[in-house]
DNA sequence: CTGCCAACATACCAACCAGTATGTATGGTA
DNA sequence: TACCATACATACTGGTTGGTATGTTGGCAG
């Protein structure tokens, strides 16, 4: 009761911060989904890492599956909007966005072997949930139509060439930086990351309009 | 341990067919671990929907992950190989032959739903169990290899344009494949693959020797 | 000082999990 | 006929799961 082990003499405004509470259990669920997957993912678990207990989560979710659903909006898709949408918002040169944003992702061993949240959980649960199929599916749509309308910005100013769809190419990107994400994680290759980027930029650079007067 | 079952007279009538059993078992995990993955999927419904009991999943496997293990080996492999490895060997136009592979790639809504069985199994897997990883590895490999050797072969007889590498080529065909899939399974949609093979053939065209007698 | 409610902690539950120990019928062999 | 390994079925276990019911504490209103 009075025995203060704990707690220093400087308070804190508040003891209790539910607000930090509630982000702390989605960052330690994130991180648990990340590595077992959303079905694997035990709250036990998750609650162990972060020192809360069961009434903690049940107080700020209803059950897992919103825990999972806060997970994806809360975290993953903000995530995407920095990496994916945020950086090609008004951009002079939307090859050379594009081709910063790709070789942004992470290659480290740590990332490549854990591959893409968004993909992950979207592979795991897409098909068996429509709950989460639904949220992510705002995630992608995002990542696709910020690609595509930097595309299409760039053709009116003339520096992306005009006979590529931006919907299409869009679509073929994403799909290949998934893809080669999926194919570096199984390996567990950093290599097959590192190559898959190259290729990558090299068909992003042959996007780009020839005729255009561009720095020599 | 597997004992030496080599079958001296067959027998017209058996009421107990071990190897039909075994053989049953695995489709019946397949099945099961397609919809749920691995770790989500349970022996007992494997074993309900064939009309098994523990008895004889434990009699022909030691344990869930040696049941997982024969999955990849003896199911996931060599369909891999029915549809990437044999149609490609031998043939007289690589490029025809990998389009034809790829147009033949199932987009029935039942078929993008799930997802590609290797894709799925290694996304899942491969950071959490080595021998899933190296299982999973030769299936990649063997398929990867089996596309740049026929890329090879095409440009020895002038019908694959020189500049191209085969083996970053054949990544780049499965990491689309692949992502494709990805995209098609989470928006559950058919239209999204057809249109991945769309753009994954026209790629492939592109990988054509242009100055090459072909027909008109 | 006193309620009082938010914000948790504690204790517990039925269901399910992979795995095991043991029972049993079958078909081939001696 | 007697025997016996094979090929399962049955019954059970300890451990883990998501979820719940209830207890407890901090801090602010009054």
């Amino acid at each position: 009761m009075l025995a203060a082990r704990k707690s220093p003499k400087r308070r804190a405004t508040k003891l209790r911060d539910p607000e930090r509470t509630r982000e702390r259990l989605l960052q330690a669920a994130s991180r648990e989904i990340y590595r077992s997957g959303f079905q694997s993912a035990s709250l036990d678990i998750i609650l162990a890492s972060i020192g809360v207990t069961k009434g903690a989560l049940y107080y700020h979710f209803k059950n897992k599956e919103a825990l999972g659903y806060a997970v994806v909006e809360e975290v993953i898709a903000p995530d995407v909007h920095g990496k994916w949408v945020r950086p090609l918002q008004s951009v002079k040169d939307p090859i050379d966005a594009l081709i910063g944003a790709v070789q942004r992702i992470p290659v480290r061993l740590v990332d490549v072997r854990g591959g893409c949240q968004l993909n992950n959980l979207a592979q795991e649960m897409s098909p068996l949930d429509a709950g989460f199929r639904k949220r992510l599916a705002i995630v992608f749509d995002a990542w696709r139509k910020a690609v595509a309308s930097t595309l299409r910005e760039g053709q009116t100013h003339g520096s992306v060439r005009r006979d590529v769809g931006p919907t299409d190419a869009a679509g073929l990107l994403i799909a290949m930086v998934e893809g080669y994400g999926s194919l570096a994680k199984n390996a567990q290759d950093p290599k097959v990351m590192k190559a898959g980027i190259r290729n990558i930029v090299d068909w992003l650079r042959s996007l780009r309009a020839p005729d255009n007067r561009q720095r020599g």
